[in-house]
DNA sequence: CGGTAAGCGAGACGGTACGTCTTGTCTTATT
DNA sequence: AATAAGACAAGACGTACCGTCTCGCTTACCG
């Protein structure tokens, strides 16, 4: 009782092209951004054919979307210094320093999607956005344990770290940096 | 005597033609949201000639602008409560209100630009953004004259409402209505 | 096991866009003349994306010859009457009366587009003038064996049979009909 | 009894902007040829409105044939040597040497738009081909006179003159020169 | 000498064709 | 059955020219 996904018949998946696909969908959208990144794009690049990229994905967003769970791109590892604070500002500081231009210019191409229709936004929040609040969930729940903050506010506290970080990225009102993550790490462990 | 705006020779240029560019414009971001917000479109429903329409603008998302500048589109209030959360409060419930089903679509169709492409940002940001950051800036200077607040984080405060706003409409987080806004409202109080 | 053709993989050319692309062409020049022959209304008429339209032809002049060539457009058959100016007259009569008003206006098409452009010149007269010149060649050839005209004057009087016959065409000079063709039988045939 | 004209009241029409246009249309129709020749150009080379052009002139062709009336462009000289081979062969000879690349141009810009409208067609046929061939009728009328040419075939004649050199301009089928114009010359006055 | 009228430049306007691009679907031969 | 290759219909892109239109200014005449 292996778990051989019980293969029919036929010419297998090829891993070569989905790899391919993944590679090439990360690479256009960190180089090009939103405007770069299309399914005819991210075909040519792969070496693929879009009939293979319709295929398997609908959309570019899937296809990003795969791409960074399969590259395992949530790795802002979960801190524990023992104060709200301090796990705040270590997370913040991780999140920041993630942020790199090319890593922007994706999470811009998400937002693009998400905003323009409202399944590919649905798609992000679970399939992306979660794990993020997921993580800093914990941190806050933590928190609420020790008494260090309210337990009904935690909600909200996720929206104003992420709500500001995008706000921040989408419009360029401000840099996502040490001083942002500083400055929210101290009004949200105040809250 | 004053408004004379020294026009020189030439055909002026058609207030109708401008007025129903503006127009076509808001409706179909209202109604159709980014995917149907083209260039084409907006000059087939104003009876524009896409030459007219390029000679003004050089994208829907300036038309788009300029639409709601000239609409007065910002016409939340400022409140006078005595208080920075009744203030909050009574801002923040109309800013809800004010976002209707089509308001939501003209948000999201802005948020889809300035995530493609930062000169759009950044237009976005300076000539609808700015005015809103403006009022609520206004309230909470009011209260940090008071002493309710502490001036120092005014900026962030304001980065959590609107990020926390824009966060919900384009990833489809959670609702803008008077549950947010009294959240929203009582958190940013106690900062 | 000879008209193999060797075809590779892809989606086959579409027989019938080809077809229906053709038949638009010569309909619209026949119809509307010089002026109503677009690349956008050969589209539209054959029911075919511009995009197919453009990927086979580059211009509305291939397209129409193409289409002659496709239909066989030069059926005048080479008479054999023993003389030459019987051989002249049963061609000319033949050009004559294969030039009603379509027809006409498909000419004026081709020639509007050689005066304006080397290139489709060029192309006109290798693609479809050459065919018609050889034609009549032969009969001069045949002629010329017979001693009947001097070789020497054969490019000549092709010159003058097609020169007169397009120069009135063109600039309406007068009519190419039957009393044309006596005529330049006559004339030709006394060189 | 003066040609004053009766000018009425109004500004005279500027005698700068008419000398101007007729300047750019021949410059253009020399220079860029058929394709480079449009109303927009001419009036932007002109330095003229669009408007004075259209209110003088209906269409291009109106203006290239006023600028060589007005240039006297007709300016081959009637030759007498005598001779209808000898008349012919200066005519011709002169003829060819006018023929530049401008002047080709210039004259395939003529044949498009003759081709392509049939009012077009007749206006320069009348005022501007009917000069050449009076001219080279009216060496035919002399020949005829001296009995050195049938009478009834001089109106062929003009056809094959001017028709292979229009056929050679327009196709591309051969130079238009001295060789041409001797064997041309020398097949004409053997009819 | 002041009024009237036409010409002019400037340039905006609605229309339409251009040639290119991306989308999502499809049809083949090959693997 | 999956692939690459690539054709296809649809339709938006931004530009160009067409012929018309409305302005303010200029330049004549005519009363």
């Amino acid at each position: 009782m292996v778990d051989e996904e019980a293969r029919g018949p036929g010419r297998p998946r090829s891993e070569r092209a989905r790899q391919a696909v993944l590679a090439a969908a990360l690479a256009l959208a960190a180089e090009a951004g939103p405007a770069g990144l299309t399914m005819e794009a991210i075909a040519r690049r792969a070496g693929v054919s879009k009939e293979t990229l319709y295929r398997w994905w609908h959309s570019k967003i899937e296809v990003v979307l795969d791409a960074m769970v399969d590259r395992g791109q949530q790795t802002v590892p979960l801190p524990d210094t023992g104060t709200l604070a301090g796990d705040l500002r270590a997370f913040l500081h991780a999140t920041a320093d993630s942020l790199d231009l090319g890593t922007a210019r994706l999470l811009q191409s998400l937002a693009a999607a998400a905003a323009a229709d409202e399944d590919t936004a649905i798609a992000i929040r679970d399939r992306f956005l979660a794990a993020r609040r997921a993580a800093l969930g914990q941190l806050l729940q933590r928190a609420a344990g020790r008494g260090e903050i309210d337990p009904g506010r935690a909600g909200l506290a996720l929206d104003f770290v992420y709500g500001s970080l995008w706000y921040r990225l989408i419009f360029r009102v401000g840099p996502v940096d040490h001083q942002w993550a500083d400055d929210v790490a101290a009004a949200i462990a105040a809250m």
